[in-house]
RNA sequence: GCGGGUGUGCCCGAGCGGUCAAAGGGGACAGGUUUAGGCCCUGUUAGCGUAGGCUUACCCAGGUUCGAAUCCUGGCACCCGCACCA
C-alpha cells in the first residue's frame, strides 16, 4: 500500500473512533498552535509548526492525558479584503473557501486535532462573541474612544496600531506611515502595565528573549514628573534620574508640544525649525541629529530658583513622557552632546573620577542640601521637598501604549456601538448581538462599510430615534486574543465560553508559534486573560505557561519566498515522500527553536528509515532460544524508552527521533534470527509506540499487523531499570568469563597451542563475543567453534554495539587478549580469518610469531598465527 | 547605544570535564546483494602510515585542571529585538 493509502485509512478510522475528541479530566493537558490565517496554502513554516504541536499532542494522550488540540482560523484581514477588490470576490466566500483548503491540507498531513472545536474568526458565531467581549470591556472602562493622531498606513487606508509600525513603516504594506488626528477607539491595555510587567517573571515556562522582549515594550521607568514654570505656564518633565536636578541647566521641549506654538508666532527661527520638523518623515526623524533652536522663553528651577533656558528640539518625542525634558548635559549622554553643539551650561552634581557625560550613580555634589548623599537618598529627598512644594512628584512611566483597536476596514469584527444625537454613543445591546457585517458594500476608496446604508441606518437602542452605526471594525489581534478560551467550549451559543472548562483546561500547557509574534499577540492575550479574569468570567492569571517559539525553515539560506522562487510546497513533499517522512523530517532537521534549511535529500533519508522500521516488521525468523543477545536488545529499548521520554518531555524533539534512529539500527542488526521472538516483539511494538507520535501513519499501520487495538490509544511504553543495566558493565564482566573459558581449554588440550590473539580495541563486537561465549559453552572444540560461526551471518555484529561499549585505552597491552588454543593447521585459522574479513567486514591482520606482521602472511601462514580484529 | 542569542568535522546537527577523531542524519566514494536498481546491507569520508600508531582538530587568544569541544577570562564574527524612551 503506498503512503497515501495508508495516511487516508487510519485518518478515516481515528476519526470514526474519535480518538482525538477528549473531555477534561483528572489530568487535562492543553496543547496549542497558532492559529493560522487562511491565506490558501501551507507553507513549510505551518507544517513545522503543526507537526510539533501534533507529536505533543498524541505523546501526552499516550502518556494518559485527556489532551485538548484544536485548530482554527484567524480568519479576518486584509487580503480577503485585497482579494475582493482585485477579483471582485465576497471577502466572506474567498476566506471560507481557502479555510477548506486548508482544512483538507491539514488533514492529508494528520494532525491529530478535535475538529469538533473548531474556531472561525470571522463567522458571527464567534464574533458575536468578541463584540461581547467589547462591551463588557467598554462597561468596565477598559475600552474609550479619543481623538488621536494615529499611523495611518496611506496604502492599507487603515489605522495602525504602536506595535504595527516598524522603523516608521507599516507591518504589512511596508508603506511610510503617515500622521492622522481621527476619533478612535482604544482598549487601556496600560491599565495592566504593571501586572503584565511583574507577571513575566512568573513566566519560567517561557524563552529568555520573548521574556525580556515583552519587558522592553511595556518598558518601565521609575523616576519623577518635575514643573518648571515659564511665565506663570507650567512645563512638567518627566525624568528616571531626579537625583540631578541641581544639574538641570536648560530644558528641551518636543516640536508638537503645546507651548511651541505660541512661541512660534513671535520667534521666526523657532517657527522655521517646526515647519522643517514638520515636513520630516518619522524616519527621518529618527536620525540622531542634535538639532534645536533656542525658544527664548526661560522656566523657573523649582529648588535652585534659577532661570534656565527652554529650547526645542526633534530628539525630544512628543509621545513619550510629557513632550519635555530637563537636560542634565554632565549626567546623559545625548543631553551632553546637545550642550556641546549649542554652547549650553554643564553642570557636574554627581562626584566621579570618570570624564562626563557620566550616567552612573555616585555622591551628590554641587547641589545644596543634597551634597554627599548617595544617589539613592538623593533622590528620595528631592521628591519629598518637590512633593511638599507641590511641584512634583514620583511616577511610574510606561513605553506602552493604550490599544488602538479601530481600522477603517470591512473584513473584521464590527465595533458593536451606534451613535445617536440624543444619548451618544451607545452600545449594541447583548441581545441585538452579533452586528453582523453587511453585504451591500463597494469596496475601492475609503472604509467599504461606509457605503453600505442599511448597515449605517439603524435606531437608538436607548430612545429608538434614528442613529448611526458605528463603521469602524476591530484590529484582528483582538479577535485572536481570546480563541484559544473559545476552543474549551467551541459551541456554547450562550456564552463565550464556560467558566468551569476554561478553569480546568487553561492555562494553556504548551503554546507553540513563531517568533513574530513574540510581542503584539502574546502580550494582547495576556492582557485580555487577565482582563476577562477581573470581569469574573475565569480565574486563570496567565493564558500560556510554556511557550515555544519555532525555528524558521530556510532554503538555499535564506527565508522562503515567492519572490526569491525558493518556496517548497509541503503538498509536493507530501506526495512524493509522505505525510509522515516529511512531518518526520520536519522534526528532524534541528531543534525545534532554531532555524533549519529544508532538504528533500533529508526527507528521503527519513523516508528511509520509516521504510526500515517496516522491514523490522516484517520480520518472521527467530532463535528459539534466549540468549545474551536478548538480554542486550531489550537493555537498549529500555534505555531508548527512556531517552525519548526525556526529549519528548524536553521539547528534544529532534534528539527523540535520533534515539529512534539508533534503535532501529540495533534492532536491524539483530534481524537475522539472532534473538528469541518474544524478545523482538516486544522490542519492535516499543519501538512502534515512540515513532507514534512522529510518523502516526505508518506506525498504525505496522502496529494493526501486530495488534487488534489502535496504536494511537496505547498506552506509551515505561522503562524498567533494572532492564537497562550497563550494556558495557556486562561487556566486561563476559570478556572475564570468556578468557576462563578459554583458559580452560588450553589446560584441557594440554597440547602446545598455536597462538590466536584476538584484540578487541575500539570497534570490537559485543554481540560476537556473546555468541562467543555461547559456543564456548556448547564445546571447547575450537574447531567446532570456527565452523558453527561459519555457518552464522556474521553481519550482524553491527557497529552500532561498539559505540555503547566503552573504548579501551591506547595502551595495546591493556586491551582483552584471548589465546585460543588449536590443533588445527594453519589452514583453518585462515579459513577463520577470512570469514570475519569478509563476513563480519572488519579487517583482519595476522601476526606472525616473530612480531612481524603482513596481511599477506594470512596467505602463507606458516608458524602461530595471531589475527587482530578491529 | 541598550537587551537577548549563536559559533562543532563537506553540510545539518548531538555532545556540555576523562569512555571524543567527537552520536544520528544528509551528501560523496568504495564494496556486497541483485536481471537491474533510484530498494536493502557493509565499509570509508582531518592528515601521514600496510598496520600498531602518530600529528592536527570543536571561532580566536589566554587560564583552571593530572585531563577541556565541555569550566573561567578576554577578544572576534554572525543573528534577533528595542532604539534620540529622558
Amino acid at each position: 500500500m503506498d503512503h497515501s493509502a495508508i495516511a487516508k485509512k487510519w485518518q478515516a478510522v481515528w476519526a470514526e473512533k474519535k480518538v482525538f475528541v477528549q473531555e477534561p479530566g483528572e489530568k487535562p493537558y492543553y496543547c496549542l498552535e497558532m492559529f493560522p490565517y487562511p491565506s490558501g496554502t501551507m507553507h513549510m513554516g505551518h507544517v513545522r509548526n503543526y507537526s510539533l504541536g501534533d507529536a505533543v499532542a498524541r505523546y501526552k494522550r499516550m502518556k494518559g492525558h485527556q489532551v485538548l488540540y484544536p485548530m482554527g482560523f484567524d480568519a479576518f484581514g486584509l487580503p480577503a479584503e485585497n482579494a475582493a477588490v482585485q477579483n471582485n470576490f465576497d471577502p466572506a466566500d474567498w476566506t471560507e473557501e481557502n479555510i477548506s483548503t486548508i482544512t483538507e491540507q491539514f488533514k492529508l498531513l494528520g494532525m491529530s486535532y478535535d475538529w469538533s472545536r473548531l474556531v472561525v474568526t470571522c463567522r458571527p458565531d464567534y464574533y458575536r462573541w468578541t463584540q461581547w467581549l467589547f462591551i463588557q470591556l467598554y462597561n468596565k472602562g477598559l475600552v474609550y474612544r479619543k481623538k488621536a493622531v494615529v499611523n495611518w498606513d496611506p496604502v492599507d487606508k487603515t489605522v495602525l496600531a504602536n506595535e504595527q509600525v516598524i522603523d516608521g513603516r507599516g507591518w504589512r504594506s511596508g508603506a511610510e506611515v503617515e500622521k492622522k488626528e481621527i476619533e478612535q477607539w482604544f482598549i487601556k491595555i496600560t491599565a495592566y502595565a504593571d501586572e503584565l510587567l511583574d507577571a513575566i517573571d512568573g513566566l519560567t515556562g517561557w524563552p529568555e528573549r520573548v521574556r525580556t522582549m515583552q519587558k522592553n515594550w511595556i518598558g518601565r521607568s521609575v523616576g519623577a514628573h518635575i514643573s518648571f514654570s515659564v511665565n506663570g505656564e507650567e512645563i512638567k518633565v518627566f525624568t528616571t534620574r531626579p537625583d540631578t536636578l541641581f544639574g538641570a541647566t536648560y530644558l528641551v521641549i518636543a516640536p508638537e508640544h503645546p507651548l511651541v506654538r505660541s512661541v512660534a508666532q513671535k520667534n521666526s527661527a523657532v517657527a522655521d525649525y517646526l515647519s522643517i520638523a514638520a515636513k520630516k518623515s518619522s524616519i527621518e526623524r529618527s536620525a540622531a541629529d542634535k538639532s534645536g533652536v533656542d525658544t527664548g522663553l526661560r522656566a523657573l528651577h523649582p529648588v535652585t530658583k534659577e532661570k534656565i533656558p527652554v529650547w526645542v528640539a526633534e530628539y525630544v518625542l512628543m509621545e513619550y513622557g510629557t513632550g519635555a525634558i530637563m537636560a542634565v548635559p554632565a549626567h546623559d549622554e545625548r543631553d551632553f552632546a546637545f550642550a556641546q553643539e549649542h554652547s549650553l551650561p554643564i553642570k557636574q552634581v554627581i562626584s566621579s573620577d570618570q570624564d562626563l557625560p557620566f550616567t552612573g550613580e555616585g555622591e551628590l555634589m554641587q547641589s545644596g542640601f543634597l551634597d554627599g548623599l548617595s544617589s539613592v537618598r538623593a533622590r528620595e529627598a528631592v521628591i519629598e521637598l518637590l512633593e511638599k512644594d507641590g511641584v512634583g512628584s514620583h511616577h511610574v512611566q510606561y513605553r506602552l501604549r493604550d490599544w488602538l483597536v479601530s481600522r477603517q476596514r470591512y473584513w473584521g469584527c464590527p465595533i458593536p456601538f451606534v451613535y445617536c444625537d440624543s444619548c451618544g454613543g451607545v452600545p449594541v445591546p447583548e441581545s441585538d448581538l452579533p452586528v453582523v457585517l453587511p453585504k451591500d458594500v463597494s469596496f475601492g476608496e475609503g472604509n467599504p462599510l461606509e457605503t453600505s446604508n442599511s448597515f449605517i441606518q439603524t435606531t437608538c437602542p436607548k430612545c429608538s430615534k434614528p442613529a448611526r452605526r458605528e463603521t469602524d471594525t476591530m484590529d484582528t489581534f483582538v479577535d485572536s486574543s481570546w480563541y484559544f478560551f473559545r476552543y474549551t467550549d467551541a459551541n456554547n451559543e450562550s456564552a463565550p465560553f464556560d467558566k468551569g472548562l476554561v478553569n480546568s483546561w487553561l492555562p494553556v500547557n504548551q503554546y507553540i508559534g513563531g517568533i513574530e509574534h513574540a510581542i503584539l499577540h502574546l502580550l494582547y492575550a495576556r492582557f485580555f486573560t487577565k482582563a476577562t479574569r477581573d470581569l469574573g468570567l475565569h480565574t486563570i492569571d496567565e493564558p500560556f505557561k510554556n511557550l515555544l517559539c519555532q525555528g524558521m525553515v530556510l532554503k538555499d539560506g535564506e527565508k522562503m519566498s515567492k519572490s526569491k522562487g525558493n518556496v517548497v510546497s509541503p503538498l509536493d513533499m507530501i506526495h512524493e515522500f509522505g505525510a509522515d517522512a516529511v512531518r518526520t523530517f520536519s522534526l528532524f532537521a534541528g531543534a525545534p527553536e532554531k532555524e533549519y534549511e529544508w532538504s528533500s535529500e533529508g526527507v528521503s533519508g527519513v523516508q528511509r528509515f520509516l521504510h526500515r522500521v517496516s522491514l523490522l516488521c516484517a520480520q518472521r525468523e527467530f532463535r528459539s532460544a534466549f540468549s545474551s543477545h536478548d538480554e542486550y536488545i531489550l537493555s537498549v529499548t529500555h534505555r531508548t524508552i527512556e531517552q525519548v521520554t526525556e526529549h519528548m518531555d524536553s521539547l528534544r524533539l529532534n534528539l527523540a527521533i535520533s534515539d529512534i534512529m539508533v534503535l532501529t539500527n540495533t534492532l536491524s542488526s539483530y534481524g537475522q534470527s539472532a534473538v528469541h521472538q518474544e524478545t523482538f516483539s516486544f522490542c519492535v511494538d516499543t519501538l512502534l509506540q515512540l515513532l507514534a507520535p512522529f510518523a502516526p501513519h505508518i506506525a498504525e499501520e505496522l502496529w494493526s499487523t501486530r495488534h487488534d487495538s489502535l496504536l494511537a490509544s496505547s498506552v506509551w511504553p515505561i522503562a524498567d531499570p533494572d532492564k537497562m543495566s550497563l550494556v558495557a558493565e556486562q561487556a566486561f564482566e563476559l570478556h572475564a568469563s570468556l578468557e576462563e573459558d578459554i583458559q580452560k581449554v588450553i589446560g584441557l588440550s594440554g597440547v602446545t597451542p598455536q597462538q590466536i590473539t584476538i584484540f578487541l580495541p575500539s570497534s570490537w563486537k559485543y554481540s560476537f563475543l556473546a555468541d562467543l561465549k555461547d559456543a564456548f559453552s556448547q564445546t571447547h572444540n575450537v574447531g567446532e567453534i570456527i565452523s558453527s560461526f561459519m555457518q552464522t551471518d556474521l553481519r550482524r555484529y553491527g557497529k552500532e554495539i561498539s559505540s555503547l561499549v566503552p573504548r579501551y585505552a591506547k595502551d595495546r597491552s591493556k586491551l582483552p587478549r584471548a589465546i585460543l588454543s588449536s590443533e588445527h593447521e594453519a589452514k583453518e585459522v585462515t579459513l577463520f580469518a577470512r570469514s570475519l574479513s569478509s563476513r563480519l567486514n572488519v579487517r583482519v591482520v595476522v601476526e606472525l610469531e616473530d612480531g612481524s606482521s603482513h596481511p599477506k602472511a594470512k596467505q602463507a601462514m606458516p608458524g602461530k598465527p595471531a589475527i587482530f580484529i578491529e
